[in-house]
RNA sequence: GCGGAAGUAGCUCAGUCGGUAGAGCAUCAGCCUUCCAAGCUGAGGGUCGCGGGUUCGAACCUCGUCUUCCGCUCCA
């Protein structure tokens, strides 16, 4: 079995037991966007509560808040979305290739610029000591001439881009004679604009109606509430605000099940530190959240660390948290330390200071941010890819079992009468009774009992307990293991302790 | 978005030459009563992804479209 038809066989098992369907599936479905099925909507539940515990409630200097989706669109530009999620393309049809536009345009002025370059150095090699490289660039005419043309390409494309004239930028690549690097040729398509951000109205269409965009990241939410949060929650520095939310981006392509979807919610913290204390929290919580990670116990060998070479225009120091998906090691969790650069930019735009009195130093700062950033749909999907096992039975027989960490498993518990009469089923009621305040639990009385015990292995349910005849004189049940498949008997009202010891969040955050 | 492949029951898939839509598993009801899926009897479930076209007649041929997978491409 390869790692492609495994991934499949999950995709498959996901859809078969309630996990994850895809969108609108009467309707021929929706690109890139997915539904959470009854077990897939108490596993997400659950990741989201076992993060939630880890750092809201653990950690006495962060708190948590729930931020709209539609915001001022002066936010992303502030953030930079509205410049940076906007890109021009155009394609070869020769080629099939895809560029973007002012890419294009910039790769081909620093094909200019080398040749001034190279026009400079024959001049500096010609005069040697008497070179003068300001009067040799002014008059010089192929370095006059290159740089007449650099300037004008530059003055067209920055006009084009302002004006959001794409038909200008298309006549300007032809005009330069751009060709494909890959066919070489010069047979391009219309240029197109790509917007990674949703967009809708907000209020009357019939009069000037805002354009309002879904948000493509929950961080802003954070920022822009950073002084009502502070103040209103007494928070000193260093101090963090969580937040878990849907966002939306428009991606080009989206695949790989629900690695990249179009619609999808994050699980962030924002950390806010005083200047020049970020690469110590940034350390921090970098080790802190492989930590969480791990606690789950999905295979330590699965998570490696990877370290930004090239970083956003945010951030002083980047990493991701990268995990073994079946497809390969891809990003789970990214941690950034973004400085003071949302904080400052939203004071410059909003003209509101969005700066800190620190007691401790007796100065005003904008704070600097490390951002922890998760995805919750990838931590499903690498709960699920992690979990899902088919096996070899001793006995010959294979049986298909989610290995969901118990903390996590949608199901905790399952009912199972041994048999259907006898009075059983009225018992197995009764205890169902008692525990399901406490537990996630399912009753079922259909087919054999090892069709049932396969049944609940398939959703990753940690433990069955089953009712016989031998109950109705002692008051023991049979317990049995989803991993170990091994059985136990137990009195009915040790089951609460038992179970509750393994499944409870304590177990499993104190390993962090 | 481009190229290639695919789409038939909840799942995995057959379906001959264009001639009334099939299997296994799953589901449901009943029987049986057994601690690791396979016993017996019966039932439900499909506008063959969707929409045109050709044809007396289309799951099958043809065009378009949607979705999925693989490869490009893109990726804060």
């Amino acid at each position: 079995m390869t790692p492609d038809e495994l991934f499949k066989n999950l995709i498959a098992h996901a859809k078969e037991y309630g996990f994850i369907f895809q969108s609108s599936e009467i309707y021929d479905g929706l690109s890139a966007v997915y539904d959470y099925g009854q077990m897939g909507a108490e596993l997400k539940n659950n990741i989201k509560n076992y993060w939630w515990s880890a750092m809201v409630r653990l950690n006495e200097n962060i708190v948590g808040i729930d931020s709209a989706i539609f915001m001022h669109p002066r936010i992303w530009e502030a953030s930079g979305h509205v410049g940076a999620f906007n890109d021009p393309l155009i394609d070869n049809k020769d080629s099939k290739k895809r560029y973007r536009a002012d890419v294009l345009l910039e790769d081909h002025l620093a094909k200019i610029e080398e040749k001034i370059t190279k026009e400079v150095e024959k001049g500096r090699k010609k005069f040697g000591e008497a070179f003068d490289e300001k009067q040799f660039r002014e008059t010089n005419p192929n370095v006059v001439r290159n740089a007449q043309k650099a300037a004008e390409i530059t003055r067209r494309m920055n006009e084009a881009l302002n004006a959001s004239d794409l038909t200008a930028l298309r006549q300007l690549i032809i005009d330069c004679e751009i060709v494909c690097p890959v066919s070489g040729s010069r047979n391009w398509t219309e240029v197109r604009q790509f917007n990674l951000m949703f967009s809708t109205q907000m209020g009357s269409v019939s009069e000037d109606a805002n354009v309002i965009y879904l948000r493509p990241e929950t961080a802003q939410g954070i920022f822009v509430n950073f002084l009502n949060v502070q103040k209103t929650g007494r928070m000193k520095i260093p101090f963090g605000i969580a937040q878990i939310g849907k966002a939306f981006r428009n991606e080009i392509v989206a695949r790989q099940f629900i690695f990249r979807m179009r619609e999808f919610e994050q699980m962030e913290m924002q950390f806010f530190v005083r200047p020049g204390d970020e690469m110590r929290w940034y350390e921090h919580w970098k080790d802190m959240r492989l930590r969480w990670h791990k606690s789950l116990g999905l295979g330590d060998g699965k998570y490696r660390y990877h370290n930004h070479e090239k970083l956003a225009h945010y951030a002083n120091a980047a990493a991701d948290i990268e995990f073994e998906f079946p497809f390969g090691f891809k990003e789970l969790e990214g941690i950034h330390s973004r400085t003071d650069f949302d904080l400052g930019r939203h004071q410059e735009f909003s003209g509101r200071k969005q700066q800190y009195f620190d007691p401790e130093t007796n100065e005003s700062y904008i704070p600097y941010v490390v951002e922890t950033s998760i995805g919750l749909d990838r931590t499903v999907l690498a709960v699920l890819s992690a979990a899902y096992h088919e096996e070899k039975l001793a006995d010959g027989e294979e049986r298909v079992v989610m290995r969901i960490p118990a903390v996590l498993a949608p199901v905790k518990l399952a009912v199972l009468p041994l048999v259907k009469k006898d009075g059983l089923p009225e018992k197995a009621r009764e205890i169902m009774n008692s525990l399901k305040f406490d537990f996630n639990c399912q009753y079922d009385e259909k087919d054999s009992i090892g069709k049932r015990y396969r049944r609940q292995d398939a959703i990753g349910t940690p433990y069955c307990i089953t009712i016989d005849h031998q109950t109705l004189e002692d008051n023991c049940v049979t317990i049995r293991d989803r991993d170990t498949m091994q059985q136990n008997r137990v009195a009915i009202d040790k089951l609460r302790g038992i179970i509750d010891e393994q499944v409870n969040l304590r177990k499993w955050l104190e390993r962090i």
